[in-house]
RNA sequence: GUGUCCGUAGCUCAGCUGGAUAGAGCAACGGCCUUCUAAGCCGUGGGUCGGGGGUUCGAAUCCCUUCGGGCACACCA
């Protein structure tokens, strides 16, 4: 169904044309002065110039040609010339109503062009390496992106875009080479199959790496041969693409099990390596085409611009040993996605830090044509997850923090709390049922603190912020659900058919009806989280529900009220915890029965 | 150095396709539980929107400039 500021738009615009004025004139906003109003129209004074009228003036017209009107219970034409609207309450009961008829109360699923096919890449971890906090954001972001646009009705498709084919994947090898050289895997001359069985545990494999890479800094010999193998690797070598092939069973394996306790789900679990094939027709074709060159013997593809102020330096799709960099694999996965998906957009979840670098494959990417001109390449850069000091966030010894015992800290955090909590009251909440609450509870703190920021600012990471209880903050938001719940299960409890009752009331009150206004406003802020990549509208969105539910709710006995109002308070607590569970759901997690 | 992002209350953040008195939360202070979860609600105090200039009837928002900070700047990803 139409959004509410359209509905209203469409009637100020007649209104507009109806006195004599540009209908576009017509455009409403949400009131900015809500003692005023509840939504205003500053056309009148936009208008004066061309009209050479005063804005009141033509205020006063639009304002006659309103009445009668059935959508506005009170227009006013003030001065210097704003029209001040207020909303019916039977219409805005009614469209409460229609809303929730509907299967995504509102939401309107695009049609034809405008129903797009998105692939998210988002994650990016990369093999042999635990997840750290440093994953947190890409994770909890990309995974809310991924959920607000296939909510609004695109075709999404989550893709972890692993990093398995870099020098990561050198290191290991050379240094297995090190510890092992026994391993069949360096054997030149073995032809027979290579063991199921990988010669190394998830365990020893993450201690490795880190090991591997620490060498590689100071010593240049070591360096030298990670390159070579890194190189060999991807040109093919038996024994190490063996080897190799462990590393990313191993791993990978462990990676889903970890991104599950987050609740983060991938479409494909496709890495770096998967786009390997495609490169040597994408580098022939840039090379035929004349656009890649050699200079200082990397092939490289120029992207400057005669409008740029900044320096671009040129896309380098091989580096002088022949082996890809992540330039090479960026650009030969955006080959892949666009040969298995012809896709509308794509979309990179990565840290802000990489713009640069994107812009330099996008660039490249379209100069060379490997991309469709219909295909936008959406960077959505993530900003730094900082510590309280206001610096990247870091363990006491200054290491980074493993996600699991971030995870395990703020759980904890969470339980003690709860008991706390319930510690003086009657309600008995079992060891088990605890535990559930602080699992999700917890997992809303994480992902609530960091969504409700703008992905692309820093932003403090505080875990006794995140948990409080008050605020703006998940486990607010979770405690309010479960008052609703409750209220709706005294209903029940005392016989009332609260399934049955589908039907919001006329808003008697100033309370109930700004929890009106509040839900009818979904529609409209999933389109804008979903255009705008933006998961912190749909936290503020709930967020402001919880508070006007919380007033709502003090104000109003729902339980005593007259039945016939009663029942159009439970119509409209049912509402908005469907729309509570929708919009937590998108924010990527969920709420328990009772806290 | 070049580019880029940011600077809003003591702290953490909204608001930025220009609109009326710049909003929340935390922290501080003061009220409200014999009644549906007080993890709540109501109220008070707290701001030259980094500084300066400009465009405009009107600027936190747009433009220029300046100061302060973050980040990036081809063979690591």
């Amino acid at each position: 169904m139409k959004m509410m500021i359209d509905v209203i738009s469409e009637e100020m615009m007649k209104a507009f044309e109806g006195a004599g004025y540009d209908g576009s004139l017509g455009r409403v906003t949400v009131s900015n002065r809500p003692d005023l109003c509840e939504y205003q129209c500053n056309g009148a004074m936009a208008g004066a110039k061309l009209y050479k009228k005063a804005p009141l003036v033509i205020a006063g017209d639009v304002a006659k040609a309103l009445e009668g009107s059935k959508i506005f219970s009170q227009v006013e034409a003030v001065a210097p010339g704003f029209l001040n609207l207020k909303l019916s309450e039977v219409f805005l009961a009614g469209f409460v109503n229609g809303m929730m008829a509907e299967d995504k109360f509102g939401v309107e699923d695009p049609e034809g062009k405008d129903k797009k096919t998105i692939i998210i890449d988002y994650g990016g971890p990369n093999v042999a390496k635990p997840l750290h906090v440093g994953h947190l954001r890409p994770a909890i972001i990309g995974e809310s992106i991924k959920r607000i646009c296939r909510y609004a009705g695109h075709e999404v498709i989550g893709d972890v875009h692993l990093g398995d084919w870099g020098l990561p994947m050198g290191q290991i090898i050379t240094e297995l080479a090190e510890r092992k050289p026994d391993l069949v895997y360096f054997d030149d001359s073995f032809d027979g199959e290579y063991p199921e069985e990988p010669p190394f545990t998830i365990s020893e494999l993450e201690e490795i790496y880190p090991f591997a890479s620490g060498k590689c800094k100071q010593d240049e010999e070591y360096k030298a041969k990670a390159l070579k193998a890194t190189a060999e690797l991807q040109k093919g070598r038996r024994g190490y693409r063996a080897l190799w092939k462990h590393i990313l069973n191993v791993s990978v394996g462990d990676l889903k099990k970890n991104y599950e306790k987050l609740d983060v789900h991938f479409d494909l679990w496709k890495g770096e390596s998967d786009c390997d094939p495609y490169i040597p027709d994408m580098v022939e074709k840039m090379k035929k085409d004349g656009y890649a060159y050699i200079s200082d013997g990397a092939l490289v593809v120029d992207v400057k611009e005669d409008t740029d102020k900044k320096e671009m330096p040129p896309c380098m799709i091989l580096k002088s040993d022949g082996a890809a960099n992540y330039e090479t694999t960026d650009l030969a996965t955006i080959v892949m996605r666009e040969q298995d998906y012809k896709p509308d957009s794509i979309v990179y979840v990565v840290d802000k830090r990489q713009q640069l670098h994107f812009e330099q494959v996008f660039r490249c990417a379209r100069k060379t044509g490997i991309v469709r001109d219909e295909c936008s390449l959406e960077f959505v850069g993530f900003g730094t997850m900082n510590g309280p000091d206001g610096k990247p966030f870091k363990t006491r010894d200054g290491g980074v923090l493993r996600l699991e015992y971030l995870l395990k800290d703020i759980r904890d955090k969470m339980e003690a709390d709860i008991r706390e909590n319930n510690a003086d009251k009657d309600k008995q909440l079992s060891d088990e049922e605890t535990a559930d609450i602080a699992g999700k509870a917890g997992l809303a703190a994480l992902k609530y603190g960091d969504l409700s920021n703008q992905a692309s600012k820093d932003y403090i990471f505080d875990i006794a912020r995140f948990t409080s209880f008050e605020g703006d903050t998940g486990p607010y938001i979770l405690y309010t659900m479960a008052r609703i719940k409750s209220v709706l299960n005294k209903c029940r409890e005392r016989g009332i058919d609260v399934d049955g009752l589908k039907s919001v009331n006329v808003p008697a009150g100033k309370t109930e009806k700004e929890l009106l206004m509040n839900m009818a406003g979904f529609n409209q802020m999933i389109k804008d989280a979903s255009d705008g990549r933006a998961p912190h509208k749909v936290c503020a969105f709930i967020y402001d529900l919880a508070n006007k539910f919380n007033t709502f709710y003090h104000d109003n006995n729902i339980l005593n009220a007259e039945e016939n109002v009663r029942n159009g308070f439970i119509a409209e607590l049912k509402a908005c915890l469907a729309l509570f569970e929708v919009s937590i759901g998108l924010l990527g997690f969920e709420a328990p029965e009772r806290m």
